[in-house]
DNA sequence: GACAATTAGTTCGCCCACGAACTATATTGC
DNA sequence: GCAATATAGTTCGTGGGCGAACTAATTGTC
């Protein structure tokens, strides 16, 4: 259950590979404290709600997340359902949705970023710093390459 | 919808939004051959039935492919309804099914060669092999550390 | 041989993820 | 002013992915 072995395309199953067992620990951490109805997937919107400071229309979050508005549907009422967020109408704009988080919701920012450096340090161990650059840069071309 | 824009774990995040670039592009190249029913999921269970020669049990099926019971159940169901492979029972084992491609489930290894190579080269595209080479090296040991 | 413990698979509930269709409001054009 | 169109979100259907509970058959034990 913990490794996937389908040694498809070298690369793209190692990367599978390597994002799966991230989430993996990144759940285990979530339940480790207590963070009951918090999925790795909300890391996004959580990342996104914890940089504003008013309540935004759902419509920006879909513009930054790289989700699909019915994706985000379903995220937000879950988020909604266990007291993480709150959605209002909006005055200028009756079709708009305007969701900000709960003191709750708030609460999570610790949590995310101390999950956040621990999994950073998990996953770096003791690769030295130029390693890790290279990595990264390497990384990059990749991503360009699928992008193009 | 092509982009992840969430920049959580910088190598994480980049590793995600490569494994759902290199998905995308798979599902393209499905839909381009009319590969009606496959998704990349299908991948590793496909890939494990190339190699066999004769029906095999779903256990050992799940003992390979890193998936759930439950989620192999699933996919087989899809492929079956598709008409990629068939279930037969057991003699030895009441309890035990075994699965094997069709015809049209043969079929699609050919297409899968290809279109794994496509990306392969997609992937790397210009990268010099000794670039390669050393980003499987780093892929390894972040895979290792994340193992351990 | 009877009963307990394993094992093989399925089912169910929950979640993310997508696309297509739909509702309701806002804008634009004339 | 009003019809056409664009925009914000939801709903629905499909599918992967998981864990827990369940069924049925097998194996182990006394």
């Amino acid at each position: 259950m913990t490794t996937p072995n389908y040694d498809m395309n070298g690369i793209i199953a190692q990367i599978a590979e390597i994002r799966e067992a991230a989430n993996l620990i990144l759940e285990k951490e979530l339940q480790a404290r207590g963070l009951t109805g918090i999925v790795p997937a909300h890391g996004s919107v959580l990342l996104f709600l914890f940089r504003q400071a008013e309540p935004v229309p759902i419509k920006s979050l879909v513009r930054q997340i790289g989700r699909v508005k019915s994706t985000v549907t379903g995220m937000l009422y879950t988020l909604e359902r266990h007291g993480y967020l709150v959605k209002q109408g909006c005055d200028q704009d009756a079709r708009s949705i305007r969701i900000s988080l709960t003191d709750k919701g708030w609460a999570l920012k610790k949590d995310f970023e101390e999950i956040s450096e621990k999994l950073l340090e998990r996953v770096y161990g003791g690769m030295p710093g130029d390693d890790r650059q290279r990595l990264m840069e390497l990384l990059a071309v990749i991503s360009g390459n699928l992008r193009g």
